[in-house]
DNA sequence: CGCATTTGACCCGCGC
DNA sequence: GCGCGGGTCAAATGCG
């Protein structure tokens, strides 16, 4: 796995080499790599800018269309939402979605326990299995009268008392895109990353069935209404095999912006190499 | 043989 | 009370 090494040594010993020349050459290097992570910053800006933007886009065209009888459910789901906001369970939003697709978002999906995934599949791709890290046990199909497509329901079986169930549909406007609702919450962490990828074998498909449904990367977080990413389109995302490095590589490269971004951090990175820098001296 | 999936039967809530 | 439809159960089945 290709990654960023954003470590530093600190261990400099004076005694060993000349102190004026390995400064100059750390701080060229430092130089150097800080150069690498500002690059890598703005085109992962970029990169995100344009997913944002298409989602919004997929959001404010497609989301009445795609699945139009969840229009007509929404009086009954937001009497639930009632329910569930007795009940108390508070739902933080997610910091990815714009301001106002997340509204338009809250307003379709408007029950806390309650979270409804799209997910854009391959147009051959039949399957009703969605990766999302946690690992599901089908309990249950069934064609409702709205839709000819099979409704599949899962339960979570990632921890024994899990109450989490959750809903696979294909949508009536759109049947590449699977319509996954969520309900309840985990009661315990997640097993695997927070993006899941094909290379989940518990939710493979049973054999004889369709490739697993897939690899659009699913990004969601489990405390919140979650909302997939059709990186597939986007054209970020190319091949299977390629998936999971770039994923990889991206999520550190994630974590180390992150890290540069964070002036505390920063501070006492800087703090750190002053004292481990007249430390040495001394 | 154990485990997960399939699928028909059954349960339950809702509207009339 | 009855019918309808969504959701769940559990026996049968299949696969490793």
């Amino acid at each position: 796995m290709e990654y960023v090494d954003t470590s530093l040594n600190l261990n400099v010993d004076p005694s060993s080499m000349h102190m004026d020349g390995v400064l100059v050459e750390e701080l060229r290097r430092l130089s150097c790599e800080n150069k690498r992570l500002t690059g890598m910053l703005t085109h992962l800006c970029e990169n995100y800018k344009a997913l944002q933007k298409q989602l919004s886009q997929l959001i404010n065209t497609n989301f009445e269309q795609l699945d139009p009888i969840e229009s007509r459910k929404r009086k009954a789901e937001s009497d639930q939402w009632c329910t569930n906001k007795f009940i108390g369970v508070n739902n933080a939003e997610c910091s990815s979605i714009t301001e106002d697709s997340f509204r338009k978002y809250k307003d379709f999906n408007s029950s806390p326990k309650v979270s409804k995934v799209l997910v854009k599949t391959e147009a051959s791709n039949n399957s009703l299995y969605v990766m999302d890290g946690y690992q599901w046990r089908k309990y249950g199909q069934k064609v409702t009268r709205d839709n000819p497509s099979p409704r599949a329901y899962f339960r979570c079986s990632s921890a024994p008392s899990c109450p989490v169930k959750k809903k696979v549909q294909r949508s009536l406007e759109d049947p590449t895109i699977l319509v996954t609702t969520y309900e309840g919450e985990h009661n315990h962490g997640h097993q695997r990353a927070e993006i899941s990828l094909v290379s989940n074998q518990r939710e493979a498909p049973p054999k004889g069935s369709s490739p697993v449904s897939s690899p659009t990367p699913t990004i969601r977080s489990a405390a919140c209404p979650t909302v997939t990413f059709d990186l597939v389109k986007s054209g970020l995302v190319e091949l299977e095999s390629a998936q999971k490095s770039s994923i990889q590589q991206f999520l550190v490269q994630q974590m180390a912006t992150s890290l540069t971004r964070d002036t505390n951090f920063t501070t006492a990175l800087a703090t750190a190499i002053s004292g481990k820098i007249l430390e040495a001296q001394w």
